[in-house]
DNA sequence: CCCAGATAGTCAGGGCACTGATTATTTCCG
DNA sequence: CGGAAATAATCAGTGCCCTGACTATCTGGG
């Protein structure tokens, strides 16, 4: 036999964290952008007129995935993608009035949908969950990008 | 203006937890099965002879994720999968011998790698993490399979 | 000035995840 | 018995996510 209790392993754990809120996102948020796509628009309004690689880089998407996301937000009208006039590799992103008009919308939702989402939890436990979950993520990122020893 | 700040938004952690997993499962257990795929077999090596749809309950994969999973360790000979001579639907599946070799390898891995993604949370902090986890993703379940009424 | 190395983006390929439609089989009821 | 409803699995379509190989552009040193 020798077979593992699943419940114990936070990765088994994750992905069905992120499974649940996926689902409550398309019912309470909407069913034709996703949740990535909301994070890089909302990284555009912040600062528009970044490149895709840096959007990539502020929500956690790599080269590949980030030129998917740009491409249907393209595709819906949601932001404009032209070529640097300084740069010729970058390509500038920024919304459009009908993406900011989206942003807007979505965030009201999206906040919502985040109380539903952490219900269960007080708002100690909540403030807890966020801390453990950003440590845990941000100390195995670290272990991909060697980070660069502090001086030289 | 009015952008979001996405580290309050427990989607975005989740999604970068279970990327930050991924990587780290790639670099300390295996680069060909995925956890995904050891879920599978952890459960078949624990009730040899489940059907696929209660494999995926146990899980966690819908009925199209798991006939993937499923027909990809059948590929890499690591499970069998007969038709059930009781209910012609059903297809029964079990491990086969380097099925069960190749998951007795990787629990052992998969063991050391959970030490080092939860690293560097404190064996308390560690049960927290496991329980705010499951409450959330249970709770937000529950939201979708409206729990049957608890007597009719 | 020119080319080697770095950098931004694309493309091909593999895997996970969901929905809606379809097929095969079983079950239950009239 | 016989057909309607339920159930197990498949398929087509969309989207996320990563790697490795490739293209285009830019930069810096000889």
């Amino acid at each position: 036999m020798a077979a593992v209790d699943l419940t114990t392993h936070p990765g088994h754990l994750a992905r069905r964290l992120q499974q649940a809120h996926y689902l409550l996102w398309n019912a309470m948020v909407s069913e034709e952008i996703t949740s990535p796509q909301f994070a890089v628009l909302n990284a555009l309004v912040a600062e528009p007129g970044l490149d895709q690689r840096t959007v990539g880089e502020r929500v956690g998407l790599d080269r590949s995935t980030i030129a998917e996301v740009v491409s249907r937000l393209g595709r819906r009208g949601l932001l404009d993608k032209d070529r640097d006039p300084q740069d010729g590799r970058r390509f500038l992103l920024r919304p459009t009035a009908e993406g900011e008009k989206t942003h807007r919308r979505l965030a009201v939702r999206t906040a919502r949908m985040n109380q539903v989402f952490l219900g269960p939890l007080s708002p100690a436990e909540q403030t807890q969950f966020f801390d453990l979950i950003r440590r845990v993520a941000d100390a195995a990122e670290g272990l991909r990008n060697p980070a660069e020893p502090d001086r030289a």
